[in-house]
DNA sequence: CTGTTAGCGCGTTCAA
DNA sequence: TTGAACGCGCTAACAG
């Protein structure tokens, strides 16, 4: 910045401004400045200026998986939100672990991020103190937490997963179960699971028809499994709702496989209207979530508490409940 | 960290050295520095450390989508492969869209990464040149660039959509189509696209019959719509070989609806073994590459140079050309 | 509109 | 094994 400073005749705090969008520089000057960086090659350090304005223009995120286009949309969300106010994602998955998910906060936080974003509201202890005091924004997504760090941009997956057995009540099916992973890691699946559970309740159904089979991500293969084993365990069965689409797509081609009917034989639904839910045949039922709202609604959070806050966190938090809804299709 | 320096009665400068795993530090003292670092919560300043120690522990990685499970199975291979060192992935996608990787080049090396991996070998001319001289390794990943920057971890999209076809023709099929997205952005789709037209010149097949069908990413809707046109167009048709799985999953389900036997009526192919083409029914013949290993790959090179340069590039560019397979299943 | 001074929080380098 | 001085490249704050 020195050596553009000296060609361009002026201060590297006006080169620094010059860089700028908002700058106070005259029109001359910054031109000159620019033709010099661009013939210079010049780029701005930014770690750097972070380290002198407090600012470093990142915004950390947390998700479970990239590999999941429900929480890839929803980082698209963040990107697209966040970037038109030149603020960078820096993005990390934790493979729904939690102890993970601590290390990740540790290793997000000594980058001093100006806001956080985070997956879920259940946490290690540490990983919460950490965030509840490091001094920025955090948002908690795809969830509903009881007891939130700071703010929230989320739905109850419980409730969700609930309307969905309403729904399949009101359509006549009577032995519902449900399929999800093992749920100590993917608490929004064990969530989903709690709703499953509390609506066969309610509706005196015959509950605790679960099959949980392997570690999240739930992929297809172990919806095919699954599948098998829920049949073979309880042969009366009549609908089974998956953790995900791709557990259902899975066991919807392990039915077709063995000539069991979906829906004559069994009904079969997921969940987060992945687009395999609607190509596929047939169509399977599903909830829908606007994945990529809760994106960039966490961003629209963050953004306005950074702006406000810068620190202080004066603002209040704020609690956005995002819509799901039920979309019922072939599969059911 | 002055504060941590104080009541632990040591210099700053031994905090720091106590932070890092090879500082030289007596054990007790180190001992009692850690446990002031927890009573107190404190977290070191990377950024800060950055500066100072002109390496900032990032390794930019830019990818075409995020939501794609070749591309975040790569960045998971970066991932794991740069984190042992103790580095921290940027990242970031382009859209398939030169343009917007040249802006996020410019983002990222105004971050000062101590390495990049980018995509492709198709830049545009800005992209380059910023990228050749940032003083830092750059490696490009899933393809073969006749002049590459740096480093190249990839493969030929082109012969590896040759071999499939090369496989088709041996199975008896002659009038082989092939559907792609257009082709000016998505540039290993093009060069799929050309593997397939020398393919069926070579084999002297009727040749030229492309379908391209809306921008990349192409998803299953297009696959689906691709297909009918596809048949419309060229009634003849007895083999059709999508750009990627997704397309091929769609045209298959498309064609289930109209009654077109696959293979029978038409044998689909698709690229990337994505997890769909095996689980699908019918299964879906493929070109499986493994895309963890190239980034992981990607990781290894880059740290190497890392290691090795420290901005001189002194040890020389690696080539590294991962194989692929050609999958044989039910589609075909 | 522009320049000067000071310092962000660390690590490098040297000396002890 | 530890500490002191210094500076990384930039921007805040103030003065002009």
């Amino acid at each position: 910045m020195a050596e553009v400073a000296a060609r361009a005749g002026v201060s590297t705090m006006t080169v620094s401004r010059a860089l700028k969008s908002d700058g106070l520089v005259s029109q001359e000057t910054r031109q000159r400045i620019l033709d010099v960086v661009d013939e210079l090659g010049y780029v701005l350090d930014l770690s750097a200026g972070a380290l002198s304005s407090k600012r470093t223009g990142f915004v950390a995120a947390l998700v479970p998986s990239i590999n999941n286009s429900n929480f890839s949309d929803t980082v698209r969300g963040i990107t697209e939100s966040v970037e038109v106010h030149g603020l960078q994602v820096l993005l990390g998955y934790t493979d729904y672990d939690i102890e993970k998910e601590e290390r990740l906060v540790r290793a997000m936080l000594s980058r001093r991020p100006d806001g956080m974003i985070v997956t879920g509201g259940r946490h290690t202890e540490k990983a919460r103190r950490m965030l509840a005091s490091a001094g920025i924004p955090v948002v908690e997504t795809w969830d509903l937490p009881s007891e939130p760090i700071d703010n929230v941009v989320g739905f109850s997956n419980a409730e969700a997963a609930r309307a969905l057995v309403h729904r399949l009540y009101e359509k006549g099916y009577r032995r519902i179960a449900f399929v999800g992973g093992t749920t100590n890691r993917d608490t929004r699946g064990a969530d989903r699971g709690c709703g499953y559970q509390r609506a066969v309740e309610e509706l005196g159904l015959p509950a605790g028809r679960t099959i949980s089979f392997g570690k999240p991500p739930i992929s297809m293969e172990q919806g095919a499994q699954a599948i098998v084993h829920l049949v073979e365990r309880w042969p009366d069965v009549d609908a089974a709702v998956c953790v995900s689409d791709l557990s259902a797509f899975g066991a919807i081609m392990e039915c077709h496989r063995r000539g069991w009917a979906v829906p004559g034989r069994i009904a079969i639904a997921g969940f987060g209207d992945f687009e395999i839910s609607h190509c596929s045949w047939p169509r399977i039922t599903t909830v829908a979530v606007d994945c990529r709202a809760i994106g960039a609604e966490a961003g629209r959070v963050v953004l306005r508490a950074i702006e406000s806050a810068r620190g202080a966190r004066s603002s209040g938090s704020e609690r956005i409940v995002v819509p799901f809804q039920v979309i019922e299709r072939d599969s059911t």
